[in-house]
RNA sequence: GCGCUCAUAGCUCAACUGGAUAGAGCAUCUGCCUUCGAAGCAGAGGGUUGGGGGUUCAAGUCCCUCUGAGCGCACCA
């Protein structure tokens, strides 16, 4: 990849400068630290300021072995650096100068030039891809809605995440299986019956039947304050349905469908995909064989009525998996799905991007696993619970008020996503009313706009729901990325002929000019690193920042104050502008679709 | 009460996991469209990185402590 040439040249040089220039100490250490290649390697890092050069050698370390300062041991030292990098074959690229206590160094920017645009216009959308995580499997679970209650903004989270995850995998050449698992059992659908039964009419399965039906679950919970009984009907009814008395389950099958096509629906403007749907009940009959498993491992034990299994850790509550009436709980669940997915994937890595007020579940699931791992003394490449890793993540919070399904008190994804267009489309009419598709690339960006915002801080952040800034599309916003990428695409448009191999790339001489392909470098590196921490706002904020650095050269000013444009005359200098372009809009729009964003052409 | 996660500009967030002068956006103010797309660019103001100790050449980053917030704390998921 890009930059590693560099390093490598440098790491080489800088190794043989430091034997060269401390042969006693070498003498008694040997090619060890600073004197080895690999050390210098690691210990390379990038600068705050661009100016100070491509990367550096932080020198403080090595004043202890030396036994000299550190500007010391940088001006004695550097110069014998650059002499080796002069001396390579063909001479290298990289040059060394010291500051301070800080080996700077920097590249000719013609060979990077000429390095990095090549290696893009060559791999075009294949850019920044690997192989890293070829013939090994990662499965990501996300957006898990619940069934009989709507889409909120709530689920947007783990949705878009995943989502990106998902995506961000697969361009390394993992194979991705994307599931969702959606909440379709438990005691809520005993709640639903009873409501159904009691309050619905004919209209109920008419018109915006989803609503419909949360109308009913929120009614159920404020009758219930005042008629407790009806919990008593609810737990019946879930019997019912457990004992699959053909009315009970009738209307089950009817709540799963009526969820499924609105969620599809809405998976649909989203643009996100998944590779396996399962729904809760799936597991139903796979629980019964992992509690016997564990009871065999004699790991489980009752307590207070109910079947657990006792955590030696003293900050988690026992695991539960039988309720003192017999039934199974949701963590029963999840190591039954864990050890399903596990026989029939064989998975390298399983992410759960599930809330991280569910960070205690995660840690008893486990423990759990660690436990039976343990007792069967399974060699590692049966254990699955080192693979499993809780991507977690903070609360999407309203105001003040806690949203709850319960109350009723929630926001509709589809209501944001709805607002989020319509004011696109009305942006579009005032500034580019002849736009041919104009409903089309509302939808992108309106829906780019609300998934940018889930995306651009860590994870673990809670975000505030504000309205004025999910419909802000200035500054750091999806927006912001997709305007970027048209006007990429107007300038291709108006340049009209391709962009050829035959390119003198030392005509992009100004600082601007390397700024852009000095992120461009970047791109590989931070996809990896998105993937490695499970954070495609690595990716967000990396986008905003090429698109940042392309802007400056767009509306760079001459020494007469005018814009120095990228088409001009000078026909050679356009087309070396022009690859410039198609490199950073080829890795703008690669970056969105790891995100889930369009990158609509013209908007 | 115990545990987990946090606290950086008025607001929302960065800071390469211990390195050089803590950076962006929003908001406020000032410039830039006789056309390569102003959803943009340039500039200005704005900071004791919650308080206090410590570790070392070096701390927003690691350790301790105090304050404050969010989330958990078995028969919901």
């Amino acid at each position: 990849m890009a930059l590693e040439i560099y390093k490598e040249a440098f790491a080489i040089a800088a190794a043989a400068a430091f034997r060269e220039s401390y042969p006693d100490i070498h003498r008694e250490v040997g090619d060890a630290e600073v004197f080895q290649r690999q050390f210098v390697y690691a210990a390379l890092e990038k600068p705050k300021d661009p100016r100070m050069g491509r990367f550096a050698l932080p020198v403080f370390k090595f004043a202890k072995l030396l036994k000299e300062s550190p500007p010391a041991i940088v001006g004695r030292v550097a110069p014998v650096i650059d002499r080796h990098l002069r001396a390579m074959t063909p001479p290298s690229p990289v040059h060394c100068t010291g500051t301070g206590a800080f080996l700077n160094a920097g590249i000719d920017s013609a060979s990077l030039l000429k390095q990095a645009l090549g290696a893009i216009l060559d791999s075009a959308v294949a850019y920044g891809a690997s192989s890293i995580g070829s013939g090994k499997t990662v499965l990501v679970e996300y957006s898990s809605p619940n069934i009989a209650k709507p889409f909120g903004v709530g689920h947007l989270r783990s949705t878009v995440i995943g989502n990106s995850l998902r995506r961000i995998f697969k361009k390394l050449g993992y194979n991705v299986v994307g599931i969702n698992y959606p909440g379709d059992w438990g005691t809520q659908f005993g709640k639903m019956i009873v409501a159904y039964r009691l309050w619905s009419t004919p209209e109920t399965l008419r018109g915006d039947v989803v609503a419909n039906l949360l109308e009913l679950y929120v009614r159920f919970h404020t009758e219930a304050e005042k008629h407790p009984e009806l919990e008593d009907q609810a737990r019946a009814a879930f019997k019912s349905l457990e004992s699959a008395e053909p009315e009970a389950v009738r209307l089950w099958e009817e709540f799963k469908q009526i969820s499924h096509a609105e969620f599809d629906r809405i998976y649909g403007i989203l643009g996100v995909e998944f590779d396996l749907v399962y729904g809760e009940s799936f597991l139903n009959d796979k629980m019964e064989a992992v509690i016997s498993r564990l009871e065999k491992d004699g790991l489980t034990s009752m307590s207070r009525g109910a079947l657990v299994v006792e955590l030696d850790d003293p900050n988690l509550p026992p695991a539960l998996l039988k309720k003192q009436d017999g039934a199974t709980l949701y963590l029963t669940r999840d190591l039954a799905g864990a050890f399903w997915r596990w026989a029939e994937y064989r998975f390298d890595l399983s992410l759960y991007v599930v809330g991280s007020s569910q960070a205690d579940h995660f840690r008893q699931m486990l423990k759990v696993l660690e436990l039976l791992e343990q007792k069967e003394q399974l060699p590692d490449m049966e254990r699955l619970s080192s693979r499993i890793k809780h991507v977690d993540f903070g609360w999407i919070k309203f105001g003040d008020k806690s949203m709850s399904t319960r109350r009723g008190n929630i926001i509709i994804l589809e209501d944001v996503l709805d607002r989020a267009v319509a004011l696109v489309k009305q942006r579009i009419m005032e500034k580019n009313p002849d736009l041919a598709e104009i409903d089309k690339t509302a939808s992108i960006i309106g829906v780019g706009a609300v998934i940018f915002t889930q995306l651009s801080a860590r994870r673990q952040r809670d975000v505030n729901f504000v309205w004025e800034d999910v419909l802000n599309f200035d500054g750091e916003t999806g927006p912001y990325l997709q305007y970027t990428h048209a006007r990429l695409c107007s300038l291709e448009r108006n340049y009209n002929k391709p962009v050829g191999s035959d390119i003198d790339f030392s005509l992009l001489d100004h600082e601007e000019e390397i700024r852009v392909v000095e992120a461009l470098l970047e791109f590989p590196a931070i996809v990896a690193d998105a993937a490695a921490q499970y954070e495609p706002y690595y990716v967000s904020s990396y986008l905003l920042r090429l698109a940042a650095a392309f802007n400056k050269v767009y509306q760079r000013k001459d020494e007469a104050g005018r814009i120095d444009k990228i088409i001009s005359d000078n026909a050679e200098l356009s087309a070396a502008r022009m690859a410039l372009v198609k490199a950073v809009r080829t890795v703008l729009k690669e970056g969105l679709y790891l995100l889930g964003l369009g990158a609509p052409e013209e908007m």
